[in-house]
DNA sequence: CGTCTCATTGACACCCTTCAAACGAAGTGG
DNA sequence: CCACTTCGTTTGAAGGGTGTCAATGAGACG
């Protein structure tokens, strides 16, 4: 039934040579530089986390691993995703600088977690996290609605899956990401295609159509795969409302 | 996983006595006594709430309504679900007895819930669930962990939207539901085809067909349709992994 | 028996996947 | 400087799965 060629999974392990700090987690103290440069000193976890950085296409965690950490995504971007029994990828999520990065995790993680760019991350200490939440309610409201948060994308990501047609789907998501980034014009895509389609339950190619098709359309410009320009965000909204 | 499982029976001796009372939000007070016959008293929200019933079909709440209360299922089924744009219904979630309605909520309800049994459940108010949980870590850790599992459950539904095929979605959702209701043979399903159909993004019509396959297979026995009878539940299971 | 709702089944059209090929950019080596 | 490779992407052609349209069947109820 399942036709088994077209593995959405392209495992690049071959990023070496990465430069200095990259892959190695730095001590608390140095996160404390590391976290007020990058502006989030405010937030309540930057204490209980330590600061590690990952390159493009580098492994963050695995699927089925002890999860010991969540993540905040500090600079770039992280995509999680499952490898089905038939060898295809499921993209659960893609995590831009704020997210979260496994929050839901309970035992082991359900999914593997990579670098879709070079890309810095907070790692907090699951243990200690729940620990600290038990004595700390706004820790504990604030954990819970990070959840919701997540909840409510996960329920818009189902809703888009079930209804949307491909064009419409490929829409979605593009406006879905440009309000994520607060860019209405331009946006910088830290994602392949094939993440695009293994996001959306889609293949590379009716992606790759769709796009030329809003293009054809004036709707968007995508000249150049990585850079895409919304046109007319609204007329894309009304596409998959 | 399933919270307060062993309830049924007393929730029945429930149902008859406030079985006068369908469509109305009962005194607080009258509350302590019908949790307590209930055996829900250990619950930690159970003084915080109202017990409500609704018959099937019955509206809980309207999306875009302003969210006072999150539930609790106390008994019978729900269904939650957003009508789109052009008109389709696209069912979020089913509830069962334990679940939380709208737990998620923040402002406005983003879907509408209605029975698909006769249905009692217990309403609390979300203003004062969240101030107690300003001051109960226990409670708020609570509120965090059962988001969580709602938001797997979330992506679980999502990646099977994006990735399996018809038949493979109906089989998973049997397989998944039967695990809710901890049936391993028999099931009594409290939802439509077309329920089904807008649970899983497909049409009453592929579902209907889906289930004749699987049951010419030999894999299940749909006979009556609102009873079925998982035949093979390993062979299931391997369908849609 | 008639009506209503829900469910099943068939025929056909269409969208997306599959298979296949080609393109462009970046990197490598001759 | 130019072949040659590699990877990501785009595009074309054909086939299959699911939606649409239509008709029939099966219970429930008055």
């Amino acid at each position: 039934m399942r036709h088994e060629k077209s593995l959405g999974a392209h495992v690049n392990l071959e990023r070496k040579s990465i430069a200095g700090s990259h892959g190695q987690i730095l001590a608390a103290h140095s996160l404390a530089r590391s976290a007020a440069e990058a502006g989030i000193a405010a937030s309540p976890l930057s204490t209980l986390g330590v600061v590690v950085c990952r390159g493009a296409g580098e492994e963050i965690f695995g699927e089925g691993e002890a999860a010991q950490h969540i993540y905040q995504v500090v600079h770039g971007a992280v995509r999680t995703y499952q490898i089905l029994s038939d060898g295809r990828r499921q993209v659960c999520e893609f995590h831009l600088p704020g997210d979260f990065v496994a929050l839901d995790a309970d035992g082991d993680y359900r999914y593997a977690a990579e670098g879709m760019t070079e890309v810095t991350l907070l790692a907090i200490r699951r243990h200690g996290l729940t620990q600290r939440a038990a004595a700390d309610p706004a820790l504990a409201q604030l954990l819970w609605s990070t959840s919701v948060r997540s909840l409510r994308q996960s329920q818009a990501h189902a809703s888009i899956l079930a209804r949307l047609s491909a064009v419409e789907r490929v829409a979605a998501f593009l406006v879905n990401f440009a309000a994520r980034v607060e860019a209405r014009g331009a946006l910088d895509l830290p994602m392949t295609r094939q993440d695009i389609a293994d996001y959306l339950g889609l293949t590379i190619h009716t992606v790759s159509r769709s796009l030329s098709l809003l293009q054809s359309r004036g709707l968007i410009d995508a000249r150049c795969s990585r850079h895409v320009r919304l046109h007319q965000p609204v007329a894309l909204t009304q596409l998959c409302a």
